[in-house]
DNA sequence: ATAGGGTCTGTAGCAACTACAGGATCAAGG
DNA sequence: CCTTGATCCTGTAGTTGCTACAGACCCTAT
């Protein structure tokens, strides 16, 4: 009934990347700037891992994979380890990136169709002409 | 009716910078990288530019203004420069590089309806709970 | 005992710039 | 002619988010 309190399943560094879907490196990466905590260690010095770790991990690699600067990701996390985190604050993160995301759909919207409308007048030929240097030359 | 050899309109890097509306130190890094070639110098050391310095650095902002890596930008120079270039292969690269423009919307967009359903559901409020929280955490 | 793996650290590299320090030079005013 | 302030020069470091390597250590199995 009760949760082991000893044994926190020490897992090496491979095995955090392993179970994770992280490489090795962005691990020792991701403790050096802040993300993620400095573990305990092994008297020989090697890294111990526990399920603490393996969820945090998951929790920076989700918000990676939302496009969440590592500032941003800080941010949540020294909220949330905290506690302090309130939904309106969290939500104001999540906005805000939201808009930036959109501006840069916004971005690549217009060149996909500057690029889109040009190469289709391009003759494809053998000729020095093209459209798209006209463009570029412009 | 001869196109004027001498006076190459000697500009300074500044001048070549508020002409483009490319930043000072860009140019210079340019010049490093090769999208731009090494331009003549004046007695004491300082860069002279001519038009074609200025046409060339317009070609190049408006390439990566489309997006293109400096990679890109370079083999089309080189192809431009040795006048080798045919449309079809310069169709061929603004094809693939439309093709990724496509790609990185597509994340953007997928990234964009998860942000825009979850913070949906925020309540927004002052309490801990949070469904952006309960995404990154899953 | 030794062979092979894994781990440790520090460091360099990528893209595409941007910024600064410390010195040389130029152009205009007195 | 001289000074002053703007501009120019070079080399180098910083940015973001990793990734990869070298050389040393350590751990495990035979």
């Amino acid at each position: 009934m009760s949760t082991d309190h000893t044994a926190v399943s020490a897992l090496r560094r491979s095995d955090l990347a392993r179970l994770t879907g992280c490489n090795l490196e962005t691990i020792r990466y991701y403790e050096t700037v802040g993300l993620m905590p400095d573990p305990p260690r092994s008297p020989a010095g090697h890294r111990r891992y526990g399920t603490p770790h393996v969820e945090r991990l998951r929790f920076v690699m989700r918000a990676r994979e939302l496009g969440f600067t590592m500032e941003e990701i800080r941010e949540l996390l020294s909220m949330v380890v905290a506690g302090s985190q309130t939904c309106g604050e969290v939500e104001a993160m999540g906005r805000e990136h939201l808009a930036t995301v959109r501006a840069k759909i916004r971005d690549l919207k217009a060149i996909e169709k500057v690029l889109a409308d040009t190469v289709s007048c391009c003759t494809g030929g053998q000729t020095a002409d093209c459209a798209l240097l006209d463009v570029l030359s412009s």
